[in-house]
This record gives C-alpha cells, structure tokens and sequence, in this order.
DNA sequence: TCACTTAATTTAACCCTTAAAAAATTACAT
DNA sequence: ATGTAATTTTTTAAGGGTTAAATTAAGTGA
C-alpha cells in the first residue's frame, strides 16, 4: 500500500530511535542524555544505550565540560553534555551560477571549515570538464579531510532524487551529466538540487518561517521558485520544478522570454527583462548582457528618483509577479513569501504593484494579506540549504547505515 | 522533527501489523493467512497471532468454504481464507449537489447496502437544516444498522483535516456548518471533502491510474481540479483546494465569472460558460438557468453538426482548459487528466484546442503527449470516493484503536 | 562526614517478531 | 483401510527492543 517500508522488525525500531537521537543533536545542539530522553521522548534506559553505541561509532563525542552548565544545577549528579562529533564526516556544498563554481567544506556540525570561489562560464563545458574543474577547486584548498557527499544547487530542473539535472540554463547539453561523472570520479555521493529548492531549505530553518509553509522567489537571471508546504519541500510529480517564471503573463504578444515564448512572467519580472525595460530596449528582443546586481542597484536608484522607464520597468515586474503568485496561491493556498536574488533589492519598490495585481487576479475577491519579505545572499543561502541536504543524508547513513 | 509520532513501541509495531494486514484483506479481499503473510511480507506466526485477534474483535471472519479455492491446491491441509466482516461497521457515504443530496450505506467490505437520492436545494437551508436533512433521509431507509462515519462530498473549499467546509458555491453562509451540527445530532464522526478530491480519491483506485499520478477535472457547475502525485492526494496548505478554474485566462475584460472576476478559465470553460456561449448571450453577464445534462448534450449534438455557436463554445472551453493544464503542469509536472462531469462528455470534440493551447503555453516548447481520458458519472465517483475514505478511516480505528 | 539531590546505568519484566518444530488436515498410493 | 507425503496453521523458543524501577555515580551543602 506505501511506497515506503514499514517499521516493525525490533532492528527498525533501534534504527529509528539512532536518527531520532541524532536529530535531536542536530537541532538542539550539545544536550546531555536526560534531556535527549525528554525531547526525544525516550526511556533514559534507551538513551543510554543508543548514545554509548554513538560514541563508539565517533558519531557523537562528550563535550569538554561547560562552566555555565555546572553552575546551572547545583544539586545532584552534574549532566554530561554530548554533542555531534564535527570530524565524523564531511559535506560539500556548493552553488553554480551562470559564471562561477562557489564550493565550501562543512564539517558534520554544520560548520564551514573551508570554501573556494572561482569565476567559471559552465556553458561551454562539458560533464567530464565541470567534475574535474569541482575537483581542482577541492584539492587546492589542500585539506586533510575527505567529503563524504556533494550537494550542488544548479539553476534548472532536477529530478526528484538528486541524481540528474534534466534541464538547466546555464549548463550545456553535455554538461547536464557532470554528477556522473563526478561521482565517479569522487567515489563519492553526488546530489544536485535546484538552486531555489535550495534556498528555500535553508530559509526553513529560520525561525521566522518555523511554521514549514512559505514560497522563497529568486529573482535573478529568471524566476526560480522553491516551496515549503506543511514543513515538507514541494516537489514536482518528476522532477524539482515549479515554474513560476513560465506562467502566461501576457499574451503571445507580450515580452520575449527566455523560452522563446511571448508574455512570461520572467519576461516582465527576471534581471535581464527589468533591465531591458529600464533601457527602453525592444522588448521582443532578448538582450545579450549578463545582467549584475550593480546594474539593478543603479536602476533601482533611478527609479527612485521618480517616474521614468527605471521606475516604470520595476513596476511592471511588480504586477508580473503579483499575477504569478495570484495563480499560484490558487492552486497552493496563500502563504508568507520571502523574495531573494538581486531582483529583490527592489522588493519595497514592487510590492505595491505586487499587491494590487494579486489582490486583482486572486480567486473569490477574497482580499489576501500574505506576508513579504525579502532575504539577502541567495548564493549563501543556496549554499547553506545543500549543506543541510548533506548534512540531513549522512544524519540517515549514521542512523541507519551502522550495525 | 517529523510531525507525525514515530513508531518506537513494540506495542505500535503490532498496531502496524494490524493495519497492514487488514489492509491487505482490503486490497485483495478473501485471503488466507499463508497468502496475508507473503502479501503482507509478515511471519505465519505473526499472522496467526494477529488474526486470532482480529478475529476475535469481529473485525474478520472466516469464509465459508468455497468450491475453486478447495480444488486448487490438492495436497495439504487445506487453506481457511479470512475475509472482513462486512458487518463490523457501516460508513455513510454521499454527495451533496446544488440541487440535491444523495446518500449511500456502505458496509465493511464497501458494498452498498442501500441508497436514497432527494431533491433539495441548499442554498437557501442553514447548517442545522442541512443536518436534519440528511438524518431525515438515513431514517427513511429503516435501516437496522447503525452507521460508524459519514463522509460527504461537497463542491468548495475544504480544510485538509475534512472538519468543515470554508467556502462553497452551493450552501449559504450558515449552512458551511453542517458538518458540526450532523455529528452533534448523530454523535458519529462527519467528514467533508470537496468533490472533485473524491472523484480522483475513486479513479486512484482504477488499474489506469495506478501509477499514482494524476489529475481529475471535474467540468460542470465550475471547473473542480483533484490531484494525485505520487499516490498520495495533493491539497493546498490550509484547505483541499486546487482552484484550476479561477486561473485568468483573458485579462480583465474577458467573460464574466460566477467568482465576479473576469476571464476566468471557468468562465469559459464551465457548463454554464459553454451554454452561454452557445446561446449567444452576453458574455459579461451571468446567465440564471442551472445548466443540465441533457443541455450539454444538446450543445454537443448541433456541434457536432458543424460551425456555429456550439462549436465555437465548445473550442473555446477547450483553449481555456488548455491553458489551465499548461499552468497547471508548469508547477506540478505533466500527467494524465481524467475529465469527469456534463461538460466532459464534450471532450473529443474539445480535445485538439485542448492539446493547441497547452501546447502553446507551456513552458519550454517541449510538445507534451499526456493521456486524456474521459470518466462518465461524476456523482458515483464522489459517492465511491467518499466511501473509500470511510473505509479507510474505520481500518484506521480498527487497527489502532483497539486493545 | 553524612544526608540530599540529580544523572546515568543496570536490571527485570514484558511485548513483538521470527525461525523452527509440531500439529492439523487433506490427497494419494498401495 | 492405511500409511506416507504435502501443505497449512499453530505453538514454541530464542532474540532484540523498550520501559519502569532499582541501583550506582557524582556532585552540594550543613
């Protein structure tokens, strides 16, 4: 009946209670064992059992005793902090853009121990070319630790499990299967996610979207959309991809898209359709120039100077946006949305078109109050989310993979 | 971490072998405990063990012995085979239209073992009303047996835990409540679900759809969506909906819809959009008849003889569900739909403008081939998928709810 | 030093599963 | 008719996991 196999051989159950242990460290951090034993809602008895077996597998280590912690009890016999052992294992995570490989080590606390940037134009390369170009990049920071999985976040549709990228912008035909072959090159697990996916785990973990529904929109070079519904990441029937930039706008007669199609979303809304509207270029051309974040922080000045084609191009991105997420709260509910990429410098400038345009196309004339805001550093965050995504793979190998 | 409690009881491991095997019985019907124990991947003795209990709460019983299982197997001592009890509880299931409400008794096993169908307009009835309706019709069957559940299909908004309706087109503000008052009079646990998730609830059961993904479009007073990804039924955050028909299709000048905004694809796309185009009325009023079958099937038959309005009406019905799936399948994938309701029965007279128009606006030019199929009787798949939830839930109690 | 407090470990009891042995029930050959 | 083989179901014994309770460990404070 379930895809999933069900628990009830007494091995699962041990199995079980290792990863919810784990996750308990992970989310709490150093906890001695009577705590775990409440948050995790276990016996002390099993506990103690689970945690010495942890130990011996160096997948948590005794803290070096904390003198905050002493004083805060006085009595009785004083609690053993235990923590997960940041050396157990390594993660790369790592972001590819249009232009540039940006890696970094993580160890198994979750902490950056090391990270490498370079300026790389991927449409040229091929698969074999992009895994040994990681792999340069690796060896050169000259560390001692071996990783234990790559998470890359990549612009483009990637397939439920992580193994392939079935379409990306920025990849050539040949260089879509570079996880192959860095894999095999590596010996190493490879994930590759969708670069807004991403973004919107690591936003998960914020406090702010604590109740697990929210959308995060990266505006960038298009518009990539990555949905949290009910504390679990929405994915596709196949693959990541929920197209929030491809939605029909206007008619076939509107802006030119990437797609080669007419009235897109991300003909109105991504950095290249802002600018070439700013420009008061033709707007069924796409222009050639790779669009920066400077070029939309100098256009976001001007508009905020007054009316002009600067203002005019951020306000049509505004109502762009607000009729894709009128469609899309449709199908989904409406939810809180938090905007990222350099698109989203001028979120305070859009979102009253956003609203207005919303509001207009929403169902049942219901008025929609949904939260906006606006996070920095999608590369960070792209980053931080594949870490989790690592990080949450080895916390199920710890669990399960042992004895 | 999980929502969910995690099973870690040796005492929830048995509570899942009892749902597994009973769902076993549900899936295949009679089986012996040999065959249950290879289905259900579980231990003879455990299935001994289990069944004796399930036995003893009434939950199963033992077959009469029949001719062709006897003739089977020659050697041996010969198989018992076990089936559910069709007596243990009874699940009303039924669907309340915006002209009448119809209720089937289902036993255990999921056959219906009585029916009652009423005119009853509801708009204009409260929730209590509605309630006292609905009891009303049940004691008219002089049934002996007393019901467990009732599950009841409504077009409109539902929340996702089935407790109450939030909005619907077909009953008045005070009548959403029913839900409340029913099981208040009869003391048994209500749910309510929106049609459409019951109909795609019935056909994921269907060997067509069994791979899990799909979707079920219900074309009549309003354009209702059901999803299945996965296997799993999709709902919104909050509530059941997937509002396919108030995706705009034209702008704001575009035809009136029952929503009160213009150039929805239900404005199009709904049975009374198809017999107001037919008619040749304005487009930007709404037309007061409440559109039937049999006028449906009349609009089919003059298109069918060639150009005219009802042609035309029908084309545009097509462009507009095209456009709606094209939108659909950007955020979710492609898959295969089911039309279901009065306005499917014109699908193969719609299905090129379908196909055009999702062609046409779906992202990335990539041609789609997804399967269209058309299901008749809207109004036994609420029924059935209502029922199925029933059983579900009762196998739920039965499982878990017990010593 | 000794009582008191709290944490961690150990113990004993219990539940569940499985594999293997035993019992039950039938077919078939002699 | 009777014994043997075949097959299903039940019973039994072993093993692993959990929990509550008892015990041990390790401090505080008078």
């Amino acid at each position: 009946m379930s895809k999933t196999k069900q628990v009830y051989l007494s091995d699962d159950v041990r199995k079980q209670n290792r990863l919810r242990i784990i996750s308990q460290f992970r989310l709490h951090g150093k906890k001695s064992r009577t705590e775990i034993s409440k948050l995790a809602d276990l016996s002390a008895g099993t506990v103690t059992n689970v945690s010495t077996m942890l130990l011996d597998d160096g997948i948590i280590q005794v803290c070096q005793p904390d003198i905050t912690a002493q004083a805060n009890n006085s009595h009785g016999r004083p609690r053993v902090q235990l923590e997960l052992n940041p050396d157990y294992r390594f993660v790369v995570a790592g972001s590819l853009t249009f232009n540039s490989i940006s890696l970094s080590v993580v160890d198994y606390v979750g902490d950056k121990i090391a990270a490498i940037q370079e300026k790389v134009s991927l449409e040229n390369l091929n698969g074999q070319d992009v895994a040994k170009t990681i792999l340069t990049m690796l060896n050169s920071l000259e560390m001692k630790v071996t990783p234990s999985i790559f998470v890359l976040g990549v612009q483009g549709l990637t397939n439920n499990n992580g193994s392939e990228i079935l379409w990306s912008p920025i990849l050539s035909e040949s260089g879509l299967k570079f996880a192959d072959h860095l894999s095999q090159l590596s010996k190493v697990e490879v994930i590759v996610a969708n670069d807004s996916a991403m973004i919107a785990k690591s936003l998960s973990k914020d406090q702010e979207y604590q109740d697990g529904t929210f959308a995060a929109v990266l505006m960038s070079y298009g518009i990539g959309l990555g949905l949290y519904i009910d504390g679990e990441p929405f994915h596709g029937a196949k693959s990541s991809a929920s197209e929030l930039g491809h939605i029909s706008f206007e008619g076939n007669d509107g802006a030119l898209c990437r797609c080669k199609k007419h009235g897109c979303v991300e003909a109105y809304a991504s950095d290249y359709a802002i600018w070439r509207r700013a420009n008061q270029l033709d707007p069924k051309s796409l222009p050639d120039k790779q669009v920066t974040g400077e070029d939309i922080a100098k256009i976001i000045q001007e508009a905020k100077q007054g009316d002009g084609p600067a203002r005019e191009a951020i306000r049509e991105a505004g109502r762009a946006m607000g009729f894709g997420l009128a469609i899309m709260f449709g199908l989904f509910d409406a939810f809180p949305v938090v905007f990222v990429g350099r698109g989203a410098q001028a979120l305070d400038l859009m979102e009253d078109e956003i609203r207005k345009s919303l509001n207009e196309h929403f169902r049942f004339h219901k008025q929609l109050d949904v939260s906006f805001t606006q996070a920095n550093d999608a590369l960070i965050h792209v980053e931080n989310g594949s870490s989790i995504i690592g990080l949450e793979w080895l916390d199920q190998q710890a669990a399960f993979g042992a004895s």
